[in-house]
DNA sequence: ACAGCCATGTAACTTGTTACATGATTTT
DNA sequence: AAAATCATGTAACAAGTTACATGGCTGT
């Protein structure tokens, strides 16, 4: 849904070309997130589609414009209002992975914790070199310090629960934290109608 | 990627069926994440296609066994040695959100950051009371106290960019952090073959 | 002449997600 | 008898992502 919502949030301003938008979202995220240019003419399509934004006109450069609509300057404001949803969606791709990799018999957790951790500690350090780096003497530059700055707490929020779970799975030895797959419960589910051996 | 490499590697540790996968995933990531059951059979079609895993047999309960095959050992241990990717990947949409709504004209970003803080303090409210809850006592309440744990500090991270993000903005004023949408520059792009007004 | 950027688009595909159909078994 | 749960599956779709085709314009 982001870049949807920017594409349309900045469309909100004023009307704009493909090319154009990848270049104003670009700018406006500080170019952490490079967008590939084909998406923006699917995401304008699809917007289209939607009834939130329309064609307007080429212009003398052969430039196909789209607009916002009504609709879509509902959706935009509705989109501004709302908060973004941190615990009903937001799965923790890293915390997924280790949570299910602790439960696993035979998974050396602690080294999978230690390789996690190596690129973490050199992500925070690309990180505070790049916010050190940012003078903010404008919107784009500005942009760019929130966005660095986002990444940057969320790479020592990482570091701060890798060792945390570090501690947690030494205290809990490994042998007592895997799980064995449940044992089924005879006479449930689906009568045996037909015992197959399959492959 | 996350619900797919996780069943692979639920299955690498012995024949699994759907419903009984989804039972897996659920407790082995502390129930946070509720799984729709059609999303099972979903990813299986598609580990099956990929040949990661080959249905086994359907036993006395009718009950459809997968099992992994060595393609899909190799991925789960290429998925466990591999440190996850932040940086590259892993956009995140309140950064993208407030760094666009801050660059665009008329949007009162204080406002947004205020109602957004709202629901965070609740959120890391919530979490800090469930951390506290959990009593580890095994496999299942551990994963539960990292995943929590997890999400505790990316909720602290995110209040503490909130706060250093409206810093920021106040010591920029929104007036001078708007962005006009980028000038077309002339004599450029495709030429005017058809200069035509549409809708 | 040629490389590279500007610009629009299409086609194919991935993962995730939900709604629905179906039916059996278990519990109340 | 009805409700809840177990269980398998299908169909459709959303959003993101990439590779490719096409062609003009700009700078060397």
């Amino acid at each position: 849904m982001t870049v949807r919502q920017s594409l349309l949030a900045i469309l909100g301003q004023g009307p704009c070309y493909g090319y154009q938008l990848r270049a104003e979202f670009d700018r406006r995220t500080g170019s952490t997130w490079p967008l590939n240019v084909g998406q923006i003419y699917n995401t304008l399509d699809r917007l289209e589609r939607d009834g939130l934004i329309a064609k307007s006109e080429t212009d003398a450069q052969g430039h196909v414009y789209y607009e916002i609509t009504d609709a879509g300057s509902l959706e935009v404001a509705a989109w501004l209002a709302a908060p973004v949803d941190r615990g009903t969606a937001a799965r923790d791709e890293l915390a997924i992975k280790l949570s299910v990799a602790a439960t696993l018999p035979g998974v050396d957790v602690a080294e999978v914790i230690g390789t996690q951790r190596a690129v973490s500690l050199a992500h925070r350090e690309a990180l505070s070199e790049a916010a050190a780096a940012v003078h903010v003497d404008g919107p784009e530059s500005l942009a760019r310090a929130l966005v660095v700055d986002a990444m940057l707490v969320h790479a020592e929020a990482e570091l701060r629960w890798l060792d945390r779970t570090e501690d947690r799975l030494r205290r809990y030895p490994a042998h007592a934290m895997a799980l064995e797959l449940a044992t089924e419960r005879p006479k449930r589910g689906r009568p045996a109608k037909e015992v197959t051996a399959v492959g």
